[in-house]
DNA sequence: CTGCGATAAATTGTTGACAATAAGCAATCT
DNA sequence: AGATTGCTTATTGTCAACAATTTATCGCAG
């Protein structure tokens, strides 16, 4: 225990401790898009100086959660309609491209894996319970991404739904878009399953675009 | 003239002005993979303090150009062959989507420019003339993923370009490697101009997976 | 000659202070 | 009343100094 302490204060300079921090309030809620940023109060809060603070900004700033304008400070960014719809093309090739390695690459454990989540969420489903079910769906993506052995490809993905977690109306997602979206999975399960890249990239590549779809209807006028 | 200055001035801090001249120098050729960047060095380089060289360090952090580690300072990214081959295959379907989003998109204007580029890529491949290549070569690509309209895709197909360039054997391209280039590019260039979208991306998207493929028969043992 | 350990130098991590810029506010003028 | 000017306050931008850590140097024993 005192061990990990060390090790986490050791591998992770203040900076980028402070980024996960940061970005963890961000993202939680704790501050909304557009607004402002206090580089003093941010160093009060973590009790150190705003030295730190600008470091950790500066990396925000490059993954596209805070925006700076010189001599006023770094706000949260505020992500228009279009915006949102151009991070979620970039994300379905993205995830296409991941169902597309991982079905070239995925070991019978895997592919058990992946059956068992499923499975949760057809248990989800059936409940109707949501909360369940948008986290095994985070973790359904998220394994995906990560088993698909491609870093950078993991790496821009996170990147981008975060940066859609800034889009407030995401969580606008009802019953028949919950089915929906189960459907979708099995759909690209199927695919890995069966070792199936180009069916994989296109089941991946669809899911997302349905999202975006489901996101755009439940909203008026994006793009 | 004065306007311009004043302008740049304003509207850009000395971090992001530092982070700009740092990268070019990184990508110049004039600091190695694997380089250690003493921050004193920089700072007295460009006559101002530590402060501002971390910040900028940082952002460079963020678009993979350099490491981190901790108490020891910052390092030009090396890129093994794994990860370029890994970055690679990413911006293969980024450059995919952009010919996709051009196709359904481009005007009249747009098509009578790639029409010129490849005019003049024709006289360069004749007059053998690698350099003109390769700089024409790059303006088509910047001119696709910019006219894509969708600025998450170009900012992350060029963050991807830059780290390419950290990979030495880069430019090993030779004579017959140049006109399988040319001949992918003119594949890519009607499917825009027939405004085919599914045939935009598989000739986007094969494009730089060919690219791939010539630089690792290049080199032994890739991926 | 080589490996080891202690000391010295260099480098990074962090801080607090000062300068420059922008925002808030009150008094004045039209 | 509304706009404008000038002052006050708050915030960002930058710096130089100090603490902590790492790297280099040198003496020394085996």
């Amino acid at each position: 225990m005192t061990l990990t302490a060390f090790e986490i204060l050791r591998s992770s300079s203040l900076p980028i401790l402070l980024e996960q921090e940061i970005e963890r309030v961000i993202l939680g809620g704790q501050f909304s898009p557009g607004d402002h940023l206090n580089e003093k109060e941010l160093a009060l809060r973590f009790g150190i100086s705003r030295g730190p603070v600008r470091e950790a900004l500066r990396s925000l700033e490059a993954s596209g959660l805070v925006d700076q304008v010189p001599n006023r400070g770094f706000f949260v960014r505020r992500l228009s309609a279009s915006e949102a719809s151009n991070v979620y093309d970039v994300r379905s090739v993205l995830f296409g491209l991941a169902g597309k390695l991982l079905a070239e690459r995925i070991t019978g454990d895997g592919i058990e894996r992946l059956k068992q989540l499923m499975a949760d969420m057809d248990a989800a489903v059936l409940a109707d319970d949501f909360r369940l079910y948008v986290k095994l769906n985070f973790a359904l993506h998220e394994f995906i991404v990560a088993a698909s052995g491609n870093e950078v490809l993991a790496h821009q993905y996170l990147t981008l739904v975060k940066q859609l977690k800034l889009y407030r109306t995401h969580s606008l997602m009802l019953g028949e878009a919950m089915h929906a979206s189960h459907c979708e999975h099995q759909v690209m399960v199927d695919a890995i399953a069966a070792r199936d890249p180009a069916a994989a990239f296109e089941a991946h590549f669809k899911h997302v675009e349905a999202a975006k779809g489901r996101l755009t209807s439940a909203t008026t006028n994006l793009v």
